[in-house]
DNA sequence: ATTACTAGTAGACGAGTAA
DNA sequence: TTTACTCGTCTACTAGTAA
């Protein structure tokens, strides 16, 4: 395989356009790009052409390089894992954790017509009255601060009975093939590794659940 | 910046799904996949957990691995270099190279009809009896070669006189501003350093050059 | 100015091994 | 099984310098 180093160099060159026509550099030039010594970039450009990746051709002044079809093909090997990352996969997370007891909050809010009828807008159907907490596992947090940066939808507050309920946000997901929604009130402070779960149906009694049973959540499309 | 290992596997861990989830490695399966030692690969993880790149969570039997938003964000920036190489820029090509006399061939096969109205069709121009021929710098070699992939229209041979006409394939280029076209002829082994350019115009007259001046042809959209 | 050699050295590597 | 420590080796780096 082609070292790290190697392809790090290539790719510098290939961006300031040696794949289109001979380009003109220094070793000292190629040092300072890359963070190394000119003795360095003059190994390390003669080991790329060593292996067929570039072509050279000196003058006093420096040189001229160029990436040949095999280097240009090496590059693009790479492109294509890089989109495969970010493009292919449908972006589907997974969060990981285990069942815990709210303190029955969920239930309440749930049951509140002005929340419940934003719920059905947003998710597509009336929810239980009731959340599943998850605690997250810590490697799934760092997800979930991904999952925060995506699309979520405001779940707008209101006042009734003299007391104001504030503003919450809420993104689509699924437990197994049934469709739920995360929601996370809105300005409190909430703890990043306990996420809410509202769906169409009682969670815990449909997927046969108790406290500390683990369970998975997919978030994205 | 970021060394090249610790993004070759930062890029490995996207690619196995590290974006979305938790994923489970060994430090002996890293090192298997990027051809290190299980020590190295540890080194690897340790190192990239401290940049805040990933995080990791021990079990007895392996790691849960989980890339940050942070460690995504480098990812991100290093996949639009690599589209900004082959996406953007037009793929342009350069050649570079000096004036040479040809042998007259080329102003004979260009005053035959039957190549004229076919350069005519393909490149959208009367071509000017005669041809220009280039001898190319070293550099511009591996580039001749990368062009030689791209969308040639065959020219076809025909008899006349009781004499064989071969084929031969053209492209469109361009020098500083005048519509060209490279032709090559087909069966023949033609030298890998020379080039021949047809125009509507006489191009040594119209550029003032003659042999052995310098010379830069640009081929593409 | 360049490239790239030699020399000396710092740091990265893998083997062995503990936890 | 794991992870990751120590340790000895050797690679790969930079400085100096020739061409």
């Amino acid at each position: 395989m082609l070292p790290a180093e190697d392809l790090q160099c290539l790719k510098a060159l290939a961006l300031r356009g040696g794949c289109k026509g001979p380009l003109f550099v220094s070793t000292q030039s190629i040092g300072t790009m890359l963070g190394i010594s000119q003795q360095t970039a003059s190994r390390r450009l003669k080991g790329l052409e060593t292996q067929g990746l570039i072509t050279r051709t000196l003058t006093a002044d420096g040189q001229h390089v160029t990436l040949t079809k095999h280097g240009e093909d090496k590059l693009r090997r790479e492109y294509l894992e890089y989109a495969r990352i970010f493009s292919e996969g449908g972006k589907t997370y997974s969060l990981h954790g285990s069942v815990v007891s709210g303190i029955g909050e969920g239930k309440y809010y749930m049951s509140l017509p002005e929340y419940k009828q934003q719920f059905k807008t947003i998710l597509g159907f009336e929810p239980y009255p009731g959340t599943l907490n998850i605690r997250l596992v810590p490697a799934s947090i760092p997800v979930r601060k991904k999952i925060d940066a995506l699309d979520w939808t405001r779940v707008k507050g209101f006042s009734a009975d003299g007391r104001t309920f504030g503003d919450a946000r809420c993104i689509p997901c699924r437990i197994g093939s049934i469709s739920c929604g995360i929601v996370v009130p809105g300005r409190t402070h909430y703890p990043e590794d306990i996420i809410e779960v509202i769906a169409p149906v009682a969670l815990r009694r449909k997927l046969g659940v108790e406290d500390s049973d683990s369970i998975s959540v997919e978030v994205g499309p």
